[in-house]
DNA sequence: GTTGAATATCTGACACGTCAACTAACGAGG
DNA sequence: CCTCGTTAGTTGACGTGTCAGATATTCAAC
């Protein structure tokens, strides 16, 4: 007599382990790496990619896909990003509609010293897990990522 | 001449790939599981792991650890999901610090309803994963689970 | 017993993101 | 060229979670 019933399909189990984990992570290890450099994980995540990119800039939208934001949300996390002088708002020459967030000198200098601790905190969270591992998380996540994308 | 800046270290895209995956799924499943069903995913998440559980109760606290939220935050999102009239606060009998949050027969019968939808809208993100793929993930999940909790 | 540290929850003030409506600009057809 | 449908970004109103501090209770040590 074990539970027929549809909330133990395991489906809802591995969905649910999925955001338990990435949430926990982030929580730990964001709040580790703004202690100590205090920069918050989500700036973090928009520097790298920002300077990761083409003359270090993103328009608005792209950032916003990256970061798993909406456009209005994307709009006031940069306003506070520039405020702290870490990025500058370009508008585009070629579309006035769109609007380039550009990393800024200052934004590359914390970026990289943050990089720096976040690096060691990952190895450090994640010293359990060998580079074969790694490579086999890399690929599932990477399908996760794209089974999320519209059916289209 | 590759770049040697510690922002390109591969922890850090593997752990903004993990971020960026759950973000992009659980906005997907979430949004769906919300139009067809009336249930936002966290107050599933909740009755699931109520439901699960002995006499379909749980601590506060033991909530609050499981969907990763802060006391405080569970304490409004049990507000609100009671004021729904899907669970209850029972004060717990030996211990009068503890508040128990405890599922009502309505909450059950939403959560089940839900949970065939739920499961449904999973099998069709998940159709290219088999069974020993799944499996995988799942060891992988537990142990990045495992990797977030305090290192004591 | 009583004291004091630890634990469980709740609350006010605030930060952050969403949603929907709005502005502005692009671009394909007629 | 204009008009219309689409796309990019911003904004006001609001929902939801956090943080720090308050409250109540337990428990171990004296």
């Amino acid at each position: 007599m074990p539970s027929p019933s549809p909330i133990d399909d395991p489906l809802i189990t591995t969905f649910g382990r999925l955001l338990e984990a990435s949430a926990k992570l982030e929580r730990r290890l964001g709040a580790s790496l703004h202690e100590e450099t205090g920069l918050p994980h989500v700036w973090f995540e928009v520097l790298v990619r920002l300077a990761r990119s083409e003359e270090g800039r993103l328009t608005m939208g792209a950032l916003a896909d990256d970061i798993a934001l909406t456009t209005g949300g994307i709009t006031r996390l940069i306003d506070r990003i520039r405020e702290a002088g870490y990025v500058e708002r370009h508008p585009c020459p070629t579309d006035r509609r769109v609007t380039h967030a550009v990393i800024t000198d200052t934004g590359r200098g914390i970026l990289d010293r943050a990089a720096v601790v976040h690096a060691r905190n990952l190895r450090e969270a994640f010293s359990g897990f060998d580079d074969a591992t790694l490579s086999t998380l890399d690929t599932l996540l990477d399908r996760l990522r794209d089974a999320a994308a519209p059916p289209d």
